[in-house]
DNA sequence: ATTATTATCGAAAACGTTTTCGAAAACTCC
DNA sequence: GGAGTTTTCGAAAACGTTTTCGATAATAAT
């Protein structure tokens, strides 16, 4: 019942511990005949590492820790899909952590991570983050660490991102391209980068095609749920009879938008065009079906790692390390919700 | 820049590893003035105790490994969230696997956390799964195991979950209610036992209420998708037009139903009705809304991980340990897609 | 002052591996 | 058959904790 160790292989064979371990490991100073009688014997007994003692010795425990602020959310899920796929590609197992959006449990498992000794960090901040000491102790301890999606510029590590700017530009210029003369925005809560990105590339599109930037036209989110796409909508509706295109920040918050104006009446996208961002497996099931902004995230999962995985190993031979930032390619989903003209 | 040890403290300290250790665990056999100074350096110094020498002390990782068939899915997102928020309470981290439905890939998920040597593992079998050797090894090495929604009846271990044909007889009888008199089933694969108990729930349904079970009503599904249920939903029609209500699997595989249905013109509920299951958050965003069974998903997930926990402290007791089911209760949530009569 | 008791400490073993380095054994070559 | 070379092995240290058990020092009891 007890596990298997190299010290019962080695007794029953009469060998040393030495010569089990290196056999196993298939040195080249340990004859064949041994090695065969080694591995053969570590076969019937199921013997396997103890990883515990691996660790110890080698340092590293072939483990990351990741942490977002939500899991059950469509893209960070895909997210999450991309990272434990590519870790276990390569060997590495995932430990996930869920911040709930709130910067005092992100910090206390910041602890956790560091103190539990993971090989690398990787990591997508909750919208309360504005201080950084936390992710300072990551950078101060060089623990390997990759931000994505959701970053701090003042941090200096390796990131994965889209240029949410750009990419809300184009949304912006394509309700625009429609026929929109004047178009509100749904934004996220103040504090992420992505969502003041957005908000930018909104005001940007705006700017440039002479429509008269109106920051009555911008509504900000604070819990970027369904109901809050509902509730906007009904206040835009209020405040702005004439508006006649929304950006939304999010998916998730433009259905709720659209479900509004389904409930009411209000013909999307013929009275009111609306386009979302993240392209979410829902938007091409609602009617009408949501124009998006398609963001990769399974690839940002992938790419992510990889990163990770870099620094790792640059820091295994000492090398210094050069943080890389990736930028992924975003695309927009023309849907029935953008449709006409 | 290296890591801060007991050693290092004992000797800026002048005293033994032995004494470090026991001030900071607070033994009732070191002075008050000693536990004072060497609390002050390890905190000045930042000092965290080695988790990989540790582990291999107390032969404990206060790590647990959880294996789902699919992270980007709402049931299993929501579950995911249970257990490492109620793991996190008690001081456990949890490492995540995907099976991707794949038989080969999950007894490989088992080796690997059986080699990690997790302190338990959570999991939901995959579609593939009729081969229980790499589940048995778990019971045979006598790491605490809880199964939870689709497990495996020959398997004697904890395990949560809800009747699923209770559930599925409830979901049948509420379309009956409903005036309906030819109703379908769209059920999932053949393996899974919920597959199985829902289908025989919907069985018995049909039975109790003299509508006479035809097995050409029912359609099984292979990779229970959102397109599968819209081309489930053209068949229905077509090989039986006078289907005037449909149980599907899952919400997802509903939504596709719904969906077809929609852009076919046919009305739900006048014409069909259609009831999911698993109340997902999209039933209530689409139109007509979807009728579902809602089952707690969240809850499983807590409940899963304090089974587990229970096992982990029972096993490092020495005593026995006597496998619990937990049953969850699940409830008929009446939208749109029923409505009627 | 002697013994008994308690408070405080540390040596050492153990957890199971990996790796360095030296020693012994087995060869080669003349 | 001896010097040199190559195979093959194992002792020992190290990774950083935890815990047992015995030793010493300080105190109390007689």
């Amino acid at each position: 019942m007890k596990e298997t160790t190299l010290k019962q292989i080695a007794e029953t064979l009469g060998i040393s511990i030495t010569t089990v371990s290196k056999a196993l490991k298939n040195y080249p100073d340990v004859s064949a005949k041994t090695k065969k009688k080694v591995l053969e014997l570590a076969q019937t007994l199921q013997y396997t590492p103890n990883s515990f003692a691996v660790n110890l010795r080698t340092r590293e425990s072939r483990t990351i820790g990741l942490i977002i602020p939500e899991v059950v959310h469509h893209f960070f899920s895909n997210v999450i899909n991309g990272i434990i796929a590519e870790a276990e590609k390569n060997g590495y197992l995932v430990i996930i952590l869920q911040s709930n959006e709130s910067l005092e449990l992100e910090k206390k498992q910041v602890d956790l991570l560091i103190n539990k000794r993971v090989d690398g960090i990787i990591m997508s901040l909750s919208n309360e983050s504005n201080d950084d000491e936390h992710i300072k102790d990551i950078i101060r301890r060089e623990i390997p660490f990759v931000m994505f999606d959701k970053i701090s510029k003042l941090i200096n590590c390796s990131k994965v991102i889209i240029n949410d700017q750009k990419a809300a530009f184009e949304a912006v210029e394509h309700l625009i391209s429609k026929g929109c003369k004047k178009i509100a925005h749904i934004r996220g809560p103040v504090n992420p980068q992505n969502s003041i990105d957005r908000f930018l590339g909104y005001k940007k599109a705006i700017e440039k095609n002479n429509l008269n930037f109106d920051s009555k036209l911008v509504y900000t989110c604070k819990n970027v749920t369904f109901d809050e796409g509902k509730e906007f909508a009904a206040q835009i509706i209020k405040d702005h009879p004439d508006v006649d295109g929304i950006f939304v920040i999010t998916d998730l918050v433009a259905v709720g938008v659209i479900a509004y104006f389904n409930e009411n009446n209000i013909n999307v996208p013929n009275q009111i065009k609306v386009i979302g961002f993240s392209n979410w497996f829902m938007s091409q099931v609602i009617t009408p079906k949501l124009s998006t902004i398609d963001q990769p995230s399974y690839e940002m999962g992938v790419n992510s790692f990889n990163l990770l995985l870099e620094e790792i190993n640059q820091r295994k031979e000492l090398l210094e390390f050069k943080p890389k930032t990736i930028e992924l390619q975003t695309s927009i989903i023309e849907r029935e919700s953008t449709s006409g003209n």
